[in-house]
Parts: C-alpha cells; sequence; structure tokens
DNA sequence: CGGAAAATTGACGGACCTCAAAATCTGTGG
DNA sequence: CCACAGATTTTGAGGTCCGTCAATTTTCCG
C-alpha cells in the first residue's frame, strides 16, 4: 500500500486503536500484571472521566465505548479535540494536570493505570509510546481536515472515520455523537452539519438512521466527497 | 501559576522547546553519546528536511533556525500542520514512513538521531518521550486556535507565540514565514492575514516591519486579541 | 402519553474568499 | 550604484458559504 498517496488526503483517523498495537492482556493484566495498580471504572454516557484541571497522574484506556477529549472555553464554547474509541489510551498530560477534559459519549469500561508505575510495567509504557505516536497522527489529521475549507468535506470525512473497514461500500455504523458534538469537533454549527446530513441522505449516500445508527449506502462516494473531489447534488 | 485558567484559553504554544525539558549537552554529545549515530546537518531556509513518504529512521532537532511541519494536497493546496523552533525535537511518525514534510524556514542547524539506537540512549529518548507530549499540547492548542472563529484571534495569536516573554509588553521578534505561510498556518488566505497585520499596525499594536523582523509595540493588547475580548479599531 | 431535548428547515446577514490590479520588496547583473 | 525582473505584499470590489436567529417538527425517556 503506498502510505503517501493516502496520507496526505485530508481523512480523518478511524476512531479505534491501530490493530498493530498488540492490545493488553485482560486477564494476564488483572492475575499479574499488578493488578492494584490498574483498575477498572463502568461509566455511564456523557459523564466526566477527568475535567480541565484534574491532576494527571493516570493513564486511561477505553475497552468499551468512545470518549471526547474537549476543552471548554471561557465563554461557554466547547471544542472537541479528539475522539477515541475501543483500545484507545488517552489522558496523556505535559503538565501535572490536564489541559483537556475526557467525558464519556456513550457507556464505557475504562481502565485506569497510575503513571507512577508505568516505568515498572514494560507492556504498558510501550503501548503509551505508540499511543502518544498515534494520538500526534490523529490530531494532525484533526488539524488537516480542518483546513479542508468546506463544511461538506469536513461532515463526510468524519462518516469516513467511522467506517468499519476503509474501502467498505455499505455499512452500517453506530454514531455515539449528537449533531452538536459533531460540530464542535468539525468547526461547524449544528444547522450546518444538519444541512449537510441531510444533503447526503438526498444523494443517497447515507441512508436513513434509527437510534444512534445510520447506513453508508455508497463508500465510495462518500470518500470521493470527503476528498472534496465533487459537491454537487 | 493557575494551569486550567491558562490552557483552555486559545492561545498558541510558543515555537521554541519547553525549558524545562532539559537541552542536551552538546559537548558530552559529541564526545561521549554515540556520537557515530548523531550526526549534524546544516541547511539553507526553505530547504526539504523529509518529505511525506520518506523512510522514518530518525528524529531531528532544531539547533538554530525554524522548521515547519506540512501536507502537500494533490491539488497544491498546502497545510502547515506545525511550526517548531530551537530545541524542538520533530520527526515522529507512526509508520515506517513520515506522514508529514517537515522544511526549514530559516537557515538551521539540525541534529539527526537514528532511531535505531534510541532504546540505548536514555538521555535522548527521554527526550523525545517529553517532546512528544509537548507536540500532543501544542497540536491540541492549534486544533483549539482553528475552532477559535475571527481572522484576528488567529493572527494575534500567531503574533503572541513569536514574543520571546509570554507577558512582554514591548520586543522586536523575528518573523521566519511569508504571509502565505502563515495563511496556511492560519487557515486563511494570505490575503486575510495582509489585512489583518495591516490593522493591527493601524492599531498601534505592531509597528513597522524591516525584512523579517516586526515590532510589538502593546503585548497588553495583543494578548487581549489573541482572545477574542476586543476587536473595534 | 407528555414534556424536554435534539434535529430540521427557512430567511437573512456578515466574515472571509475570490479575482484583479497596483505597489513594494529583493536579489541579480550590468 | 542603478536598473530591472520576479516574487511578495497591499488594497479594492464583489460574491458566497456558512453563521445567526427563529420557528417547527421529530425523537427520546420517564
Amino acid at each position: 500500500m503506498d502510505v503517501a498517496a493516502k496520507s496526505h488526503l485530508p481523512h480523518l483517523s478511524p476512531f479505534v486503536a491501530d490493530p498493530r498495537v498488540p492490545p493488553i492482556d485482560l486477564e494476564r493484566l488483572a492475575d499479574r500484571d499488578a493488578p492494584e495498580a490498574a483498575w477498572s471504572l463502568r461509566i455511564p454516557a456523557r459523564h466526566t472521566i477527568f475535567a480541565e484541571g484534574d491532576p494527571a497522574d493516570g493513564v486511561f484506556e477505553t475497552s468499551e465505548g468512545s470518549v471526547m477529549i474537549l476543552r471548554r472555553l471561557p465563554d461557554g464554547r466547547r471544542k472537541i479535540i479528539d475522539i477515541v474509541g475501543p483500545g484507545c489510551l488517552f489522558g496523556f498530560s505535559k503538565e501535572r494536570r490536564h489541559d483537556c477534559s475526557a467525558e464519556s459519549l456513550s457507556p464505557c469500561m475504562i481502565f485506569a493505570y497510575e503513571r507512577a508505575t508505568l516505568p515498572w510495567r514494560p507492556t504498558i509504557s510501550a503501548r503509551v509510546s505508540a499511543a502518544m505516536i498515534n494520538e500526534i497522527h490523529r490530531l494532525r489529521d484533526v488539524i488537516a481536515l480542518l483546513g479542508c475549507k468546506t463544511a461538506m468535506e469536513r461532515v463526510a470525512s468524519f462518516f469516513v472515520a467511522l467506517l468499519p473497514d476503509p474501502d467498505a461500500r455499505r455499512a452500517t455504523v453506530a454514531v455515539p455523537v449528537t449533531r452538536g458534538e459533531m460540530a464542535d469537533y468539525l468547526d461547524l454549527t449544528l444547522e450546518t452539519v444538519s444541512r449537510n446530513v441531510a444533503k447526503l441522505k438526498r444523494m443517497s449516500v447515507l441512508g436513513e438512521e434509527e437510534s444512534d445508527e445510520i447506513k453508508v449506502l455508497d463508500g465510495a462516494r462518500l470518500r470521493a466527497l470527503a476528498r472534496g473531489e465533487e459537491a454537487e447534488e
């Protein structure tokens, strides 16, 4: 596969862990890998996992569910910086305190690792390094996406990132976010998001949605729109 | 210092290394710390250090000069993802190949470290970890900035990031970028950048510029504009 | 079923982009 | 030192995509 040809396209990274980064063996973790240092949390949807300013003395991992990383601005605005799904580590911070908040989008199973114990846990700390590089890659994708001019490119890119298989033609995908959250992630208003989703449905690129699932009917066209190759209706 | 109160403001991180990350002792590096694995490059302005798709088997450090990290899109668009200055490490990649290009903005002195040797060089690899967290922090700042609406906020933030001291009132700063590069970094057109720089000069926030230097006359006002607190002329 | 939250749809305005021309800067060679 | 060509910047006029405001409909859950 030609990496160069793919990576400069304004596609978002998918919201799940890179499968090449070996996931943790949960059985082994619980039994032998310092279980007293890793604890697990079950968190309902739309709850805060940590807030901006909280002490950053742990690293987290989503086992089930999606989490958004965001900043809240004093004027009430909310900027969603990243969305992470199952298998992703998050909660890195430059300072002793978090510079972002993390809130669950769906009911989550989350593991937490104490930062202080990481140097003695080579398997975990290797995954932390890999996850940091992943995070850099993902944030670069987001920045490239925001540099894309049109609202349609952004909305289409968002659904591309949700596809289970990057080459999928048809799929039913879970959409764990509201229109408003999509808007805060894509730097649009929720009205603009709504209008463009409606347009994608009219173009038969997306099908009907029920609850928090939506059908992608034409993956190829969706990817073309994400690349800005066509805009007509 | 109240980290939380500062970090959620849409300020860009400065383009230089965090002074708390200890810089490398060059003397020691050259003599004892596997000198054969680190080599130095002197690179003129506007030259490519590595390109998207090149093998990513090294990590780089700017000693003098500024470097921009960017992606070039097939339609000729260019998105500048990050700008790094003296003391910053760059060139991390998730894949075996770079997902971005790096090009010098000014004449640069650059050190390169072979990735394969890092595990045996604890001082360097510790700095690499610190630099990755810094990069994540910086990219989050950029994303928050791009989420800020107005062109003026972005342009003002850019000049704030150039200030040698975050609280400086007056300073003469080097601006190593063209209007077009500022535009590609801030997601604006170069005309919009030019208009807003002219406006800042009319407001006497910026003074005259000569060659690639510009005088900042009112740092406090500049920071207020970067926060979006005032917009009038 | 019923109230609240979310989503849709429409009309309008504005900030920024596009296109275009003029002015200024920069470096090179005579 | 000056002339000149190319690149960069400035400035203007006009258009448009998206944001804002508002009303309505649909969905979600208790």
